[in-house]
DNA sequence: ATGCCTTTCCCAGAAAGA
């Protein structure tokens, strides 16, 4: 069984793209992150036309997120399961979609950006992440098979940016974005990417600006973790790297596993 | 030292991304 993750900047902007993607990689479960669709808008007949039932929780101009596949979606839950809401506007916000495909509990993550270390924006990153932990405790057991995957928005180590000081406002390399990750794996969650290669510049996203993929200017903020009776059956994972080459590319390339059945 | 790019809103330039 083959799961992939992919924040697409844009569904609209990108849907060549993820059509010519899907035929080339065959996945049988591809999350999408920052579709930046209303649910009326998403092009459920397109990925139906390629074999794919899909799932979409959007909002409109910003965030979206959503499952594709092709070995069945059900128990399907919008957002947070439960927990204590999230101020104001905010509480709406499209970035969580849990389903279960083929037998595994797949739940797909945008996590907020943070802009800067101290930001109102930042506090919200950090609460997310914890109540994406709760989210976690209520829809999924780490005894079965479970993956967690998106774009994280944070770099689990320093292996995994090209340059700590250069991060902008500091986030994203923060201890206490770091730590708040930490806590979501601990749920029982394995990075299967870091756990089979352990070299530094396996990066996810480069920004559109300066030339920065060709410099391999990056960070590895997308994340595919395995409860670790999936871990075990781990076949293949790579970083799709042509996802960011050329024409009109997300600034972010798809990651995909294979696991054994 | 700063911006560099891309997308959305929708036709002008701001907001947001990371």
């Amino acid at each position: 069984m083959r799961i992939a993750t992919w924040n697409v900047n844009s569904l609209n902007a990108r849907l060549p793209r993820v059509e010519e993607w899907l035929d080339q990689a065959k996945p049988d479960v591809l999350c999408l992150q920052e579709t930046k669709l209303a649910d009326d808008a998403f092009p459920a007949m397109t990925f139906a036309g390629l074999g794919y039932e899909a799932v979409h929780h959007g909002e409109g101009r910003w965030n979206g997120v959503a499952i594709l596949s092709r070995v069945g979606i059900a128990d399907v839950v919008d957002g947070f399961a439960h927990g204590e809401a999230f101020d104001g506007a905010l509480e709406g916000e499209a970035r969580l979609l849990t389903a279960t495909c083929g037998g595994v509990r797949v739940v797909t993550a945008y996590v907020p950006n943070g802009r800067e270390v101290g930001h109102e924006q930042y506090f919200h990153k950090l609460k997310w992440f914890a109540r994406l932990r709760a989210h976690l405790d209520a829809v999924a057991d780490p005894s079965t098979d479970v993956l967690v995957c998106g774009d994280f928005n944070v770099a689990p180590d320093d292996r995994d940016v090209w340059d700590p000081a250069r991060c902008n406002g500091g986030t994203h390399v923060s201890a206490a974005e770091r730590e708040a990750y930490a806590e979501v794996c601990a749920f029982g969650l394995v990075d299967v990417l870091r756990q089979r290669y352990p070299d530094e510049g396996l990066y996810s996203w480069w920004d559109y600006q300066a030339g920065a993929f060709h410099k391999h200017w990056g960070m590895r903020i997308d994340l595919l973790l395995a409860s670790p009776p999936l871990a075990e059956r781990l076949d293949w994972v790579l970083v799709d790297r042509n996802g960011r080459k050329g024409q009109k590319p997300s600034d972010h390339a798809p990651l995909i596993a294979a696991f054994s059945d």
